[in-house]
DNA sequence: TGCTGACGTTAGCTCTGCTTACGCCTGGAG
DNA sequence: CTCCAGGCGTAAGCAGAGCTAACGTCAGCA
């Protein structure tokens, strides 16, 4: 039979992307980890691992174990809660990832309501961007997942977690306060072509969404500033540099002052916020999910 | 976390109902067993075990502990398989649990053919009486697992398994060659409550139906011999000692010689048998699975 | 070409976990 | 009642697993 502290190991390192990084996490030195690996390795009797210069990645046999590994991880803990509540002994701790939008808007009300109704309960935020994070639920590092899918963008397997639609979040035009284009009356992206755009990298869901939508409209869109963090958008924005497709709640309830908000008409992006959690949620990350749910 | 070697330790424990029972099977020293059992229930916090002078059994917790263990000792070896497939090193190993009447009848002509479709396969047979075996499923022990539900019996939680009716099969009422009421035309439970019967102990699932069903009919049964295997209850019957109800499958082909079969009109039992395994079962247990399913 | 950061390896020590030996308890046979 | 068998637990000792520390290796970079 495999090891199961090998296996955590190897989801660890996965997730850290290096045996070193991973070692630090867990309070053990590089040598150590590196050692259980390769005896993983020759339990399992093939590489798990790429050694590269700069950390490492796992081969085809080190992925499909990962996602058992972490389903196993996620089981020894779901074991551990379940005798730590037969014993009354709520260790109360609630553990959420959210991707950085969300972070900054949906979530922190829920939290603030969450935290004056449970002032016992300890509450953790882990920042991670789409398509992370299944694992990290599979194997109960995180209790609930907040995520998004752009449009486009595949939906990750499931892998036997509950996954809900939270909201679809459309995406709003915003261009400098007295841009010339901002008095047409109807906006297309082919009448935007010449702008200077900002969006994330090539790659970063925002960017692949924006470009997908200029190939539909058959026109080219030049980016002229890449940044993923939307805050630093909207001050591009504002500072004229250009323009650019955000979340509506990256706006805000009131409003920016020196940003024009508009729609494109024949482009209309929303992306879609999903809830991901274990099977059969414990009380309180019931609700924490009502209380995301809840419209604001 | 907890440790999943102890866990399986608890788990083989729990099966073999001993501490030097489960050492035997694992070829260690109960002392050995012992103390990795006390480190358990010390990292618990918590008793798993009474310690009864002949054996050990579970407490409330260490049931609970049992559930988790045997998913997560099947987790494992689901792993393990994984990778095994990835590799092409097929280990082609079938084992099936059933129980005693089952093992005589319905099993040898399925086995004999996948045997003969399969040479190299190695075929395991364990025999079991229910409610036992949903938990050696799990743990993946037992590839497949043939049982079945006395009428009044309760069905046990199916565990996150995958379980279908493999068919109804309904019991006779045997009675010696030539006993005074084979020749009644319309024999009743009520007609029949001064013989004597033969059925298993207090307790085993066949003597719990006679007794309900004499319940039913209200009257009261005089069981004057007790033994569980029906060959035995066959040949006390052709002996002229009693009459019985048996599954029909144990009567055979062609019948015995020195036995009446008949119905009683009042009493017409069947139990229900079943096949359980994993939720996504390989090739070979599919194939096996459809073998049993052929009516024969 | 030297420097940095990351991974791997080796030697050595600590500590886990097994065995052996022994004691305690209960239930059944004589 | 006594003795014995079978079960579990504890103590001491030893082997091996697993960690640390120190050093070696390699790629990328200035």
């Amino acid at each position: 039979m495999l090891d199961a502290h090998r296996l955590a190991l190897l989801a660890e390192v996965a997730h850290a992307g290096s045996i070193a990084g991973a070692a630090q996490r867990l309070s053990f030195t590089p040598s150590a980890v590196s050692q259980q690996l390769a005896k993983l390795e020759r339990d399992v009797g093939a590489p798990l691992l790429h050694r590269n210069p700069r950390g490492v990645t796992l081969t085809p046999v080190g992925e499909a174990l990962l996602t058992h590994a972490e389903t196993i991880v996620g089981e020894l803990r779901t074991a551990e809660r379940t005798v730590r509540a037969l014993l009354d002994e709520e260790p109360a701790q609630l553990t959420v990832g959210t991707f950085a939008s969300a972070g900054m808007t949906l979530v922190p009300a829920a939290l603030a309501e969450f935290r004056r109704d449970h002032p016992a309960v300890a509450l953790r935020l882990l920042d991670l961007e789409p398509p992370d994070g299944y694992g990290l639920v599979s194997s109960r590092d995180l209790d609930l997942l907040i995520t998004h899918r752009y449009p486009g963008a595949p939906l990750p397997d499931p892998r036997g977690l509950d996954r809900s639609l939270l909201r679809s979040e459309r995406f709003r035009l915003i261009l400098p306060e007295g841009h010339a284009k901002a008095r047409v009356r109807r906006l297309t992206l082919r009448a935007l072509a010449g702008e200077d755009w900002i969006s994330g990298s090539p790659g970063v869901p925002n960017r692949a969404c924006l470009e997908q939508l200029a190939d539909a409209a058959g026109v080219r869109l030049r980016v002229a500033y890449e940044t993923r963090d939307y805050q630093v958008i909207l001050a591009l924005v504002e500072a004229g540099l250009g323009i650019a497709f955000v979340p509506e709640s990256v706006l805000g309830r009131a409003g920016r002052a020196r940003i024009e908000v508009r729609d494109a008409a024949d482009a209309r992006p929303a992306r879609e916020i999903f809830l991901v959690h274990h099977r059969r949620p414990g009380p309180l990350v019931t609700e924490m999910a009502a209380r995301l749910s809840r419209p604001q």
